[in-house]
DNA sequence: AACGGTAGCAACCGCTATCCA
DNA sequence: CTGGATAGCGGTTGCTACCGT
């Protein structure tokens, strides 16, 4: 006998989510936070596995999701923690803020991986391929990476700045869009306890940012959800994955009244 | 305009880890 | 301690949009 499946294959649905299915999941979500994947869909009325129910939420839906392309310091970064911890995307995902482990897999097997390779360096050692390239270039993968793309890790810090602007409000938000990961290259490039600490099962920082479990009790103030410049976001960027398809009705009346407080209405939502 | 090839990404699958009775 | 249930992770697949011919 094997593993009993994860949910009942039969009238489980398969392949792209729809706007409505989303619409049930967020909503579920929302009012109930995430709890009990398995029991999700029914609950939710939807006809999926619980586990595509908690895919769906962590690699698309999750409010804190930043959406675009990564950022060259953000690969940076990415390079820097596979060259060190491999193949484990989650933990690499837990260092970079807003982005998930599907979409840093993603990214490097289609854009990084390739970028290595054109520039001599083996994507899985993060040695350089021709020995002869390593023999008169001391310089670490990473930084060989920056070179090759006209950025230094140091320089993208000077330049750009931090991308809190609440920290620095002597650039603009555009200047310093990847200020915060080239800090984090930085520091943990330079942070040799941290990356032991990584080897450890310690609480990556995406946990400070998104609380899995909506203060319902709070829904007045915040729903529970991590509202502020950086985390609504995602609110804003709502329209680029298809919840403008279905409008905010799926939101309660006092979540609309938190979307319209931080300016969802500019666009007569 | 039509077709084929390719790249990018969302989603699935299967395995492992963890929790709990 | 054991075994079942569930969550999480990483590899892989398949769909779709884009691009070149």
């Amino acid at each position: 006998m094997g593993r009993q499946p994860c949910c009942d294959k039969l009238g489980v649905k398969k392949g792209p989510w729809t706007a409505e299915e989303d619409k049930k999941l967020i909503n579920f979500i929302l009012s109930n936070g995430q709890c009990c994947w398995r029991a999700v869909p029914k609950l939710a009325g939807l006809r999926r596995c619980g586990k595509s129910c908690r895919l769906r939420w962590t690699n698309y839906l999750r409010p804190d999701l930043k959406r675009g392309l990564l950022t060259q310091a953000e690969e940076q970064l990415v390079i820097d923690l596979h060259a060190r911890l491999g193949n484990r995307w989650s933990k690499i995902a837990a260092r970079l803020p807003g982005r998930t482990d599907n979409e840093i897999k993603n990214h490097w097997n289609t854009h990084i991986k390739k970028k290595l390779l054109k520039m001599g360096i083996d994507p899985v050692t993060h040695e350089p391929l021709n020995k002869q390239v390593s023999s008169k270039d001391s310089s670490s993968p990473a930084e060989h990476f920056s070179q090759v793309n006209n950025i230094n890790i140091h320089q993208v810090e000077q330049n750009d700045g931090v991308l809190n602007s609440e920290e620095n409000s002597t650039s603009s938000p555009a200047e310093n869009s990847s200020g915060e990961e080239s800090l984090l290259v930085d520091s943990i490039c330079s942070d040799v306890s941290l990356i032991n600490s990584m080897w450890l099962d310690e609480t990556p920082l995406m946990d400070t940012l998104w609380d899995n479990t909506p203060k319902v009790e709070n829904a007045n103030n915040n729903m529970g959800l991590p509202i502020g410049e950086d985390n609504c976001a995602w609110l804003l960027d709502c329209q680029d994955f298809g919840i403008h398809d279905f409008g905010f009705n799926c939101f309660s009346e006092v979540e609309t009244n938190v979307l319209q407080a931080i300016g969802m209405d500019r666009k007569g939502l």
